[in-house]
DNA sequence: CGCTACTATCTCCTTTTGAGATAGCGCATA
DNA sequence: TATGCGCTATCTCAAAAGGAGATAGTAGCG
């Protein structure tokens, strides 16, 4: 069965011709025919009364539900790829806890106002969890710390984080090695690449990654280094919007460690749907309106 | 986009490999590729990854709940006219309201038996709008009385029944044409076969047609004849059937005008669906079982 | 570094498809 | 009953597509 004869069935159910349908169609009559009659073959059926005015049989009319079925599937099969202007169907984002909370919102509204009939997905987790979803193909695209080592994969640096050291006193020094060793960390769960600066950060001071707790939800993780449980590390962007909400206090990290990127991994441009495509332009522009001399690389 | 294509997509998307899909499908190796490739050039973008393991990108993903419902679809629509055994799908039944309260229910029983999966629609009305919902496909198959004079209908004689004249009181000879015309006469509604049998009754008494009350059903009719409201003319069998719940009388007819067959009419065998085609055989099995001396016509 | 297993491409041959021409049929009209 | 009109079925030929096999290229693995 040829979704070709069933579109042709089809215009000859409505039309009640064989020749009207063929011209709908922009087709000859024999062809027409022919493909009923292949259909007809193959179902074992007949499936229209050829007596005078061409009518479906009973047989024809239960075709004519099928038929329905796979040709508006398949013509949402094909706006789902060929759509022109407005693009539809799913995008499925996966992103830090930290990029969801302060870069996505903007982004996810402007791409919401550009394809409204996107069905956004958003997963949170760490970095390697993204990464994994990635691969996995769980999710359409991820936004990471750190550039993916996998070749094939299209990368984007899409926002440039300042990390710094917070705490819910005032810092203006970097506290000493002791201080840091007898001191909480607060950190997302493993994977997260925040924590591995945390952990370099304490190498770096020659001291061994000591107690770390993990939070899966910022707000908590903020809340409790407010309450004094200890310090974390965070980007000064999130930290500022939080900052009237906690009473928590920020110190610039060493350059070497401070600078941390985020990156847009997506599979390759070929395989992205036009909802994914249009992510990625909406992304392109938010970050060149950001920061101009970043670019795609 | 063809049906075979998105065979092949599927299978190369459970297994994970041209060579499985092309193996499960009984084919080659190149001819998945090819299938594959023109879909992807149709469709402008890549569906699998072809890095090592075969995996679906998200455009693949994307497409492959529609190809689901395409050949599900497919599927379903290949075994309404196919399923071996076990017909499908739906049955329209048009029938008199006397065959439906008489005839009908052992017969739809032991057709719910054999098909427990086919889906049974029974609409009641008179003869003349019961062939004109034949006619125009809105079912699939009726049963009327008197033959129906249309060419290339099937026909089959169902059922023979006596029609009877109907009294609240016991009649032991026929009114006289004075009583007939100061009678009143329950009937069905326009189109009603029986109440041309009535009208022929009355004619052959020399008697217009009198007051006729029209019903639309069965147990109001008879009520309004117990009530002595009037008589009315229905097959013997339909008034035994109600006897103990009226107090109603029979009086035998004139041969000339007693005797009326229901027959069944549907299209050509050919454009019968596998549901008719056992419906079909059903009935016959029930007519040959009740009267062996009944044939098809 | 070579082996293995897989996919892409090419070629040949068969089958299918599409368009045109023509024959046949039903219906309406005279 | 004869005739014309409009429609469908069939036939034919050329073009296109499809299937199978052979082969080249490539990624992954030991």
């Amino acid at each position: 069965m040829q979704l070709k004869s069933l579109r042709l069935f089809m215009a000859v159910a409505e039309t009640g011709s064989f020749v009207a349908a063929a011209k709908r169609l922009h087709t000859v009559q024999s062809n027409v025919t022919t493909h009923i009659k292949k259909l007809e073959e193959e179902l074992g059926v007949q499936l229209f009364h050829r007596a005078g005015r061409v009518r479906p049989t009973s047989a024809g009319l239960a075709l004519v539900e099928y038929a329905e079925r796979m040709l508006t599937a398949h013509d949402e099969a094909v706006s789902l790829f060929k759509g022109q202007e407005k693009a539809c169907g799913r995008l499925r984002i996966g992103a830090m806890e930290t990029t969801t909370a302060l870069r996505l919102p903007p982004i996810l509204a402007a791409y919401h106002a550009a394809q409204p009939d996107v069905d956004i997905q958003l997963k949170t987790g760490p970095t390697a969890e993204l990464v994994e979803l990635l691969l996995n193909g769980q999710v359409d695209c991820v936004f990471v710390a750190g550039r993916l080592e996998h070749s094939r994969y299209h990368v984007l640096k899409a926002f440039s984080e300042e990390l710094v050291l917070v705490d819910s006193m005032p810092m203006t020094t970097m506290p000493s090695s002791q201080e840091l060793l007898a001191s909480a960390f607060m950190a997302f769960r493993q994977g997260c690449s925040y924590r591995q600066r945390i952990e370099l950060l304490l190498a770096s001071y020659g001291v061994n990654a000591g107690r770390i707790f993990e939070f899966g939800s910022l707000d908590a993780m903020l809340g409790c280094v407010a309450a004094g449980m200890g310090y974390t590390v965070l980007p000064r962007g999130t930290v500022d919007a939080h900052q009237h909400r906690f009473g928590i206090h920020t110190l610039a990290l060493p350059a070497s460690i401070a600078h941390i990127d985020t990156y847009f991994v997506a599979a390759e441009p070929e395989t992205w749907t036009p909802a994914l495509a249009s992510f990625a332009d909406t992304l392109r522009n938010a970050v060149i309106l950001d920061e101009p001399q970043l670019t795609a690389s």
